[in-house]
DNA sequence: CGCGAGATTGATGGTAATCAACGAACGTGG
DNA sequence: CCACGTTCGTTGATTACCATCAATCTCGCG
């Protein structure tokens, strides 16, 4: 794969926009990149990414994307040919079960949210969101927003306002917000209340 | 594939359990299948699928399924061995493109389905689901449900009550119910209402 | 004919979207 | 370093949508 190149992007940079032919297979090294999606005036983010290929099962198909991507976060991602993924394929077994692997957890991930959408309430994506994403500091337990929390409001499927309404209502739970970080105070209470499911939140599989 | 079977199943079959471990590929022949999930209490149905393989995923990750499924007509289904089907990938490269090709359609089917949920009310998720499922007769658009109303408002993500509701309002933009059987009288009108998308709702990618 | 499941209709309450205003944070340029 | 402006976030008030509960109606089937 001589072609393919490895592009530094800054933050809140469009990278692709649905309805595009895709050229390139997109894979996100470091950073953080938010996929997303309008019609009719709405707007909705899909998902979020940390490190994984994204929009793979446009470029496998030759299809038009159906998301549009930008970055949250200073970003480093590999460019890979899209024409020179779908000929590997035939060539090399090794990686046809790498990409079939990594498709079919992208896969199983929209599930988990389509599931979430439908089976939860506001507060309990948020609840369940906080216990999927925080990381442990000393004894307590934070989660350091790296975006803003228009994006997961978005991303929750709800509003800013609304977000702001269901950080109060966690504040029951335990939940304690300061701008950009939420400190959870009580996990056994934030647990009771988002009722957290392996085939929902889990990250294996 | 020796060891794979064709099996019938009555209506109202439970095939699949979600949690469960994946032993057989399941190709849907002939029928129709609800793919749903329960959690709390609560349930959703995540897709509604005629002809085509489900549940793919979880055979090839070997992880335990997302979703339940079961029979909505009588159905024919073929039975293919986990084990043997993750392990032709390596024999046969064409069996590998099919299957990452069959995964990425199944990706964005349900990238539509997140989309649809997230940016559309309940009625123009139906209006735009009967554009989805008409069939001619005659001069006459017609959808001849073939399952219960119940389960399509748990597809569109709501309940029965509001499901006819939304009937209600739609009979301004033409479509008249009669039981199972849904008209539309006026498709102008019902697309205006609608407005579909190639990125929400093609069929084809 | 009568039963039972599904579907419809009406009434009510709750959740969330919207609109509007205020306050806080940040970046910019002076 | 400060003043300013813009964007983001919060809060409050209102409205719209949708879920729930309850009652009736329809239809298929024994």
């Amino acid at each position: 794969m001589q072609v393919s190149s490895l592009q530094r992007y800054p933050p809140n940079t469009l990278l692709i926009s649905e309805g595009e032919r895709p050229d390139f297979l997109h894979v996100l090294i470091e950073g953080c990149v938010e996929l997303f999606a309008s019609h009719n005036g709405r707007h909705t983010t899909i998902d979020i990414v940390k490190a994984s290929t994204f929009i793979f099962a446009a470029v496998i198909l030759d299809q038009p994307y159906l998301k549009s991507a930008r970055t949250l976060l200073e970003s480093r991602i590999l460019l890979l040919p899209a024409k020179d993924v779908r000929a590997i394929f035939y060539e090399d077994p090794d990686f046809a079960f790498a990409a079939i692997a990594e498709i079919s957890k992208c896969y199983r991930d929209l599930v988990k949210l389509l599931k979430d959408q439908k089976l939860r309430s506001t507060s309990e994506r948020l609840a369940n969101w906080l216990l999927r994403n925080y990381s442990k500091h000393g004894d307590d337990l934070v989660v350091a927003l790296e975006f803003e929390k228009k994006t997961l409001s978005s991303l929750l499927g709800t509003t800013p306002e609304n977000l702001s309404r269901a950080l109060g209502q966690l504040a029951a739970a335990g939940v304690v917000t300061s701008g950009r970080t939420i400190r959870i105070t009580d996990k056994e209470a934030l647990v009771a209340f988002a009722s957290p499911s392996r085939l929902i939140d889990g990250t294996i599989g």
